[in-house]
DNA sequence: CTTATATTTCGTCACATAACGAAATGGGAA
DNA sequence: TTCCCATTTCGTTATGTGACGAAATATAAG
């Protein structure tokens, strides 16, 4: 029970759900769903440690990035099944359609790119 | 996505959760919501707003009394399946059994006397 | 019609949450 | 080492949410 409200309250907000939903394209840098969700660095570092909490993303660190991905058979068998209807759902409605192209311009623009972009001022 | 949001919304409450896995025996007369959860009759009434305005329960006025029961094919054939999904597994854990039997007692009693020894004042 | 009563609506309060910027952290780079 | 910089943590603010009681609503009973 609490675990599925841990759940459901993780889900229970659009950037988050626009995250998770980029992450199944495979592991992204923080920068790159800055990036994407166009919010405060702080701000989406906080929704990720959400989402961890909630344990559907990992993390790793590589050098001066950290990397999510969603977590391998999200959370409990349970949790991968609503999130595959979900993603289904998305899929089939073309809500994902908009990020997944501008997620492609962001990855096709390299980290280092990103970042310089993103944080220095210029 | 809008209707996803919606729907988790909603489903990130514990006492909406334990309501609607009590209208899954069957429609309930908010009285007898009342005293399963044990709130005041406007929080509830409250709730069960909520729920019907992301579609998961519909309700009728049968005299005095309004019933609510879960919405028949709730909302989507995706939300089925979320709640499907999510049911089975409170099922698997064990954790309606307490509500359930508590429900037993509650709608044993009868909607009129539950309604006497909650709302007059002895 | 008038009263009683089950439910909803409204107003308010306390608390949770999402946003930001500033400051702290921690791992490369110089 | 010292500096740089991506990320996180912290503090603050604005908004959302859940709780209650009082008042409004609607229907049955008298």
């Amino acid at each position: 029970m609490r675990d599925w409200l841990e759940l459901f309250k993780a889900l229970a907000d659009e950037n988050r759900l626009r995250a998770l939903a980029a992450l199944k394209g495979g592991e992204l840098c923080v920068c790159q769903l800055i990036a994407l969700l166009d919010l405060a660095p702080s701000t989406v570092s906080k929704h990720l440690s959400i989402l961890r909490s909630a344990r559907l993303v990992d993390s790793r660190k590589q050098g001066r990035w950290m990397y999510y991905r969603l977590a391998r058979d999200c959370r409990t068998p349970s949790a991968s099944r609503v999130l595959a209807v979900l993603f289904a759902d998305l899929d089939r409605t073309g809500w994902l359609a908009a990020d997944r192209k501008r997620m492609k311009k962001i990855v096709d623009e390299g980290v280092e790119s990103l970042c310089r972009r993103l944080f220095c001022k210029s």
